[in-house]
DNA sequence: CCCAAACCGGAACGACCCCTCCGCTCCGGT
DNA sequence: ACCGGAGCGGAGGGGTCGTTCCGGTTTGGG
C-alpha cells in the first residue's frame, strides 16, 4: 500500500500480460496448488516464463501478490460484515465469508494466514474482527470466554476441512462451521485450556512463514 | 496383517538398521515433515541411503511404513475407548486421544487420512468409532442427526489445528475440541447443509492419495 | 514513418532430490 | 576358522523445477 510510483508508465502489452499471468496463476494456484510449475502458469497465460519473471522477479513474488488479493477480500468481507450486517449476524456472515473466499483459493490457503506483510493491515483486520466478535458476544450469541484468539484457530481448522473436502463437496465446510457457530454459544462449562496469547498467533505465523520459504535445517 | 512369510528370518544387523531406519524416519517426518530428503533421515539412523533402500523399495513405502504405526494406534485408542471407559466418556476420549497422536506425528498428518489400504481394518474402525459416537448420541451428549461421517470431517479440522499451532502451543487442539465438542450437543437448530455421504469420504480418500503421489496434469 | 527502448519467448543452467549401482564388509552356519 | 552371501555405504544418474540470458519483436513518442 505504501507504494507509489514504482512503475511510471508500464507499457499496455506488458500491463495487460501482468493481468493475464495474475489470473492464470490464481486458478491455477487454486486446481493445483501452489506447488504448480511456473511454467503450468506462463502457458496458461499464453506468455513465456521469461515474461513472467520479467514483472514478478520470484516465483514467491508472484505468489504473493495472489495473497495480498485475497487478504484484502478477507479485509474488505470483514468490513462490510461490520457496516452492512446486523449486529446479530455480523459475525456468523464473517466466517462464512471467509469460508467461501478459502474454497476459491483452494491451493494457496497455506500462505494466506502465514502472510505477516502490511502489519499496518493487519491491525485494522484485527480491530475489525474484534468488533465482530464484541457484537456477537453482546448479542448473547457467543460465550464471552473466547478471545479474537480463538477466531485464527476457528480459521485455521475452517483451512483443515476446506482443502481436504472442497474438491469432492464444496459446500461441506457449511455444516461444519454450524457445528462450530453452535459450539461458540454461550455456556456454563469451562474451556480446558487457556485461549493462545496474541505473541502465540504471532509466533505461529513467523514458524510458518520461514517453512514457507524452504526450510530444512535442524 | 495378512502377511505371513516376507523375509524368512532378517540377519541380526539388518533387523536392528531397519528399526533405526523407522525410528528416523518417525522423527524426520514429525519434525520436518513428509518433504525432507531421504538422506537426513538415512543420517539420522546412522546408515546410508543405500540400506535405506534395501528395506524400503520407495520412499513411499517408508512413509506408509509410518502410517500403518500410526493407523493402528489410532484404532487400537478407538478400541480401548470402546472397552475401557463409560458410554459417557468413550467418544469424547476417542477424539482426544486422536488429538495427541496427531501432535506426535505432525508432519506426516496429510498421509494419515488419505491412507486407503487395509480396507479391513479400515471398516473395523469405522464401526467402532459408530459405537462410540452412538453412546454418546444415547447419553444425550452428541446431538442424534450427526452422523458418522461427521466425525471424519471433525477429524481433518483437527488436523488443521494441530499442523498450525502445535509447534508454537502443543496443547492448544484441547481448546479448540472443547468448542467442537459443545457444538455437538443436542441442539433444535438445524444444521444447514446435510452430512457428507460414505461415498464422497471415499472419493476424498481417494482424492488424497493420487494427489500425494505427484500429480500434476489437467 | 522510424528508431530506441522496453518487451517477449523459450532454450539452457544449476540446485535439489529420489533412487541405483557396485566394490567392500560383516554375519552366521559348517 | 572359513566362506558364501546378505548387507552396507555413498557417489552419481536421471528427472524436475526455479531462474537466467539473449536474439528477435513490439510499442509509442518525435
Amino acid at each position: 500500500m505504501a507504494l507509489s510510483n514504482a512503475q511510471p508508465t508500464l507499457r499496455r502489452d506488458a500491463a495487460r500480460n501482468r493481468d493475464k499471468i495474475v489470473a492464470a496463476a490464481r486458478e491455477a494456484f487454486a486446481d493445483h496448488g501452489v506447488d504448480v510449475g511456473v511454467d503450468v502458469i506462463a502457458n496458461q497465460a499464453g506468455v513465456g516464463v521469461g515474461t513472467l519473471y520479467r514483472r514478478f522477479p520470484t516465483k514467491e513474488s508472484l505468489i504473493d501478490a495472489i495473497i495480498d488479493e485475497l487478504f484484502e477480500q478477507v479485509s474488505g468481507l470483514a468490513q462490510d460484515s461490520l457496516d452492512a450486517q446486523p449486529p446479530e449476524t455480523g459475525f456468523a456472515a464473517y466466517l462464512r465469508g471467509v469460508g467461501q473466499l478459502q474454497v476459491d483459493h483452494v491451493g494457496c490457503l497455506s500462505r494466506l494466514w502465514t502472510h505477516t506483510g502490511h502489519v499496518e493491515a493487519r491491525k485494522e483486520l484485527e480491530s475489525t474482527v474484534r468488533q465482530l466478535l464484541g457484537r456477537a458476544q453482546d448479542a448473547g450469541l457467543v460465550r464471552s470466554d473466547v478471545v479474537y484468539q480463538d477466531i485464527s484457530v476457528i480459521l485455521w481448522s475452517l483451512r483443515g476441512v476446506v482443502e481436504t473436502t472442497a474438491p469432492v463437496a464444496p459446500t461441506q465446510w457449511q455444516r461444519y462451521l454450524d457445528l462450530v457457530l453452535a459450539g461458540l454459544r454461550p455456556s456454563d462449562q469451562p474451556l480446558s485450556r487457556p485461549a493462545l496469547t496474541g505473541a502465540q498467533v504471532d509466533r505461529v505465523f513467523a514458524l510458518h512463514r520461514d517453512r514457507a520459504r524452504g526450510a530444512r535445517g535442524s
